[in-house]
RNA sequence: GCGGCUGUAGCUCAGUUGGAUAGAGCACUUGGCUACGAACCAAGGGGUCGGGGGUUCGAAUCCUCCCAGCCGCACCA
């Protein structure tokens, strides 16, 4: 619609280009918006505010000459100027209601475009290392990862889902060393406890599994414990096999799931890293100081060189993730979004610079970026300490436990990534008005209870598959609810355009809020059957695109609570 | 000190890329179930959009300078 009111704009433009009213080299970039306030229209134009500069006339004026010459069409019923020089068009109530069709009609794909025209895009989110179980942090990452792959996936891209881990250096050392301890019956408090150990009651059970000889098996591995504690690779590569099938079950418990597990060892293993270097050095964009080798990270705007390879031989994180990236690149990635938690957005500019100093026509500003800020937890109103080392936090899967999949994947989806989010415990838990979960959940719910009613009435239709006459529909709750359904589409697309996955729960509350209300003040079940009908069907609609919203979000949508 | 993010109603947060009178939810006050599900709805009060300056027809939104909070500033990841 807003298509064809540019088109409609377009033609009177060129209108007033040939009659001499605008220069005919005008070339504005025409805007329709959905109004704001129904009081005007369904949607507006700020084009005579725009071109009135150019036309030397006043802004009211002008808007009056466009609308002179704007072609008609059947489904604009009305139009007006307002304010300072707005254009309202006002829609034809046959051509808003026809979007009920169009729902019905598509069903699960209402909403679902070939904007993306079926290109592979890879986001890489979670990515945790395998030293603990997954935290709120993690679930925040998991919670817009996986609703941004969808949205993806919905406007027609090719998504590959990867979790990438470092699964060798320092930390997973630690790890070991912190497993070793506890097999030898240390505590943390214990003199001999590794001074960066991990402290956690978890590193306690894993040893005992070490111990007990057993087998664990997790997505991308499978390794049976040796139990000879002196033995730190077997303890490393255990200890690694058990977090990772931890954090397997933490995100099946969340309804996530990844295409592909990367070593960050496969890029030492497969030379990769070397070349990375190799290529590096070879394209001058290092040096050698103190002992170690730098990268000039300043010509590519970072505020200082950074350190490749320390005086001890090894490299900085940073190394394996260009060459990560690279690897990327190569299999056919233009698109590849990263979610990682704010707390690295500094490594954005390293990897970048390395990237650009690979010089393998990688576009500058790639990859993209999605971060998010710090979760707090509170629970009766106090914050939740989440300490790995200390032991004592609040996992994803306590959470999922406690609170349930679907309120917990909402909350840590439905604010945006760039503000800090406060978890409350008490209210995700809540079961009543204060929670917006189940708000949306049980507009669908409401309509599915409503559609069993109707053998009640003595009407044994099977009710999914009336189609009533939706002029009946006269209504200002059917018409605020049919104008926010045809809007269900530009959302999705806006949403996975901006990788801003909280716009679609902002939208499903407002669309149930707007059945919320239709449903108190009318009754869908009334005696005239054509009427009936009617409700019926605009009912279907809604359930669906409240069942499709809810979908993207990974949210189930009930028929009964 | 340097960089990133944030600052909007008592609280938690939106604000469609610069539009019309800044919106929801919670909380508070009042009203609505012998109703197709009250996990709901209706009505009401509540704001110098952190502060100052600037850009223009028009700013919560863009620029600039302050203030406050969080995060990063390792040869950890």
């Amino acid at each position: 619609m807003k298509d064809t009111i540019a088109h409609l704009l377009q033609s009177a433009l060129n209108q007033l280009m040939e009659d001499g009213t605008l220069p005919a080299d005008f070339r504005p970039d025409i805007k329709v918006e959905n109004a704001r306030d129904k009081a005007h229209g369904d949607f507006a134009t700020n084009l005579a505010m725009v071109a009135c500069k150019p036309a030397k006339m006043k802004p009211r004026d002008l808007a009056q000459r466009l609308i002179d010459v704007l072609p008609a069409d059947g489904a604009i019923s009305a139009t007006e100027i307002a304010g300072p020089g707005f254009i309202n068009f006002f829609v034809s109530d046959a051509s808003s209601f026809a979007v009920i069709d169009d729902i019905l009609h598509r069903g699960e794909a209402f909403g679902t475009s070939d904007q993306g025209q079926g290109q592979a895009v890879q986001i890489e989110f979670v990515s945790a290392n395998p030293t603990g179980p997954l935290h709120v942090g993690h679930g925040r990452g998991a919670a817009i990862g996986d609703c941004l792959a969808r949205l993806l996936e919905a406007t027609g891209h090719k998504v590959t889902r990867e979790f990438y881990y470092n699964d060798a250096g320092v930390q997973i050392d630690n790890l070991a060393l912190s497993v070793q301890a506890r097999a030898r019956g240390l505590t943390p408090e214990d003199a001999g406890w590794p001074a960066d150990g991990y402290r956690g009651e978890y590193i306690a059970d894993l040893a005992q599994a070490y111990k007990a000889g057993e087998t664990v098996s997790a997505d991308d591995r499978s390794v049976t414990a040796k139990g000879d504690i002196e033995d730190l690779t077997a303890i490393r590569n255990f200890a690694v096999a058990w977090l990772r099938r931890e954090q397997d079950e933490d995100l099946k418990a969340f309804g996530v799931s990844f295409d592909v597990y990367f070593l960050e060892s496969s890029l030492y293993q497969d030379g990769s890293v070397a070349a990375t270097v190799q290529r590096l050095i070879e394209n001058g964009f290092t040096y050698e100081k103190d002992g170690a080798l730098w990268l000039k990270t300043t010509e590519f705007g970072d505020d200082k060189d950074r350190v490749m390879r320390k005086t001890d031989g090894n490299y900085t994180y940073f190394v394996p993730d260009v060459a990560y990236h690279l690897n990327k690149w190569q299999r056919g990635f233009t698109t590849v979004i990263n979610e990682q938690g704010a707390d690295h957005h500094s490594t954005i500019t390293r990897v970048r610079a390395g990237l650009q100093g690979l010089k393998a026509d990688i576009p500058q500003g790639w990859p993209d970026y999605v971060l998010h800020q710090m979760v707090l937890v509170t629970r009766s109103g106090v914050e939740v300490k989440l300490s790995k080392r200390a032991g004592s936090y609040v996992t994803l899967r306590d959470l999922i436990e406690e609170v349930g999949r679907d309120a917990t994947r909402f909350f840590l989806a439905a604010r945006r990534s760039d503000s800090q989010l406060t978890f409350d415990i008490d209210l995700a838990r809540s079961q009543s008005n204060e929670n917006p979960v189940y708000y949306v959940q049980y507009a669908h719910a409401r309509i599915c209870s409503v559609l069993n009613k109707l053998v009640d009435i003595g009407d044994n239709r099977d009710p999914e598959s009336i189609r009533g006459d939706y002029q009946l529909l006269t209504l200002e709750e059917e018409r605020d609810l049919v104008a926010r359904l045809a809007q269900y589409p530009e959302v999705i697309a806006s949403a996975a355009r901006q990788r801003e996955a909280h716009h679609l729960t902002q939208y499903l509350r407002e669309l149930a809020g707007l059945f919320h209300t239709y449903y108190n003040a009318h009754k869908v079940l009334v005696d005239e059957t054509e009427l009936r009908d009617a409700r019926i069907t605009l009912s279907l609609a809604v359930r669906q695109v409240l069942a499709n919203g809810l979908g993207l979000l990974g949210v189930s949508a009930p028929q009964r609570m």
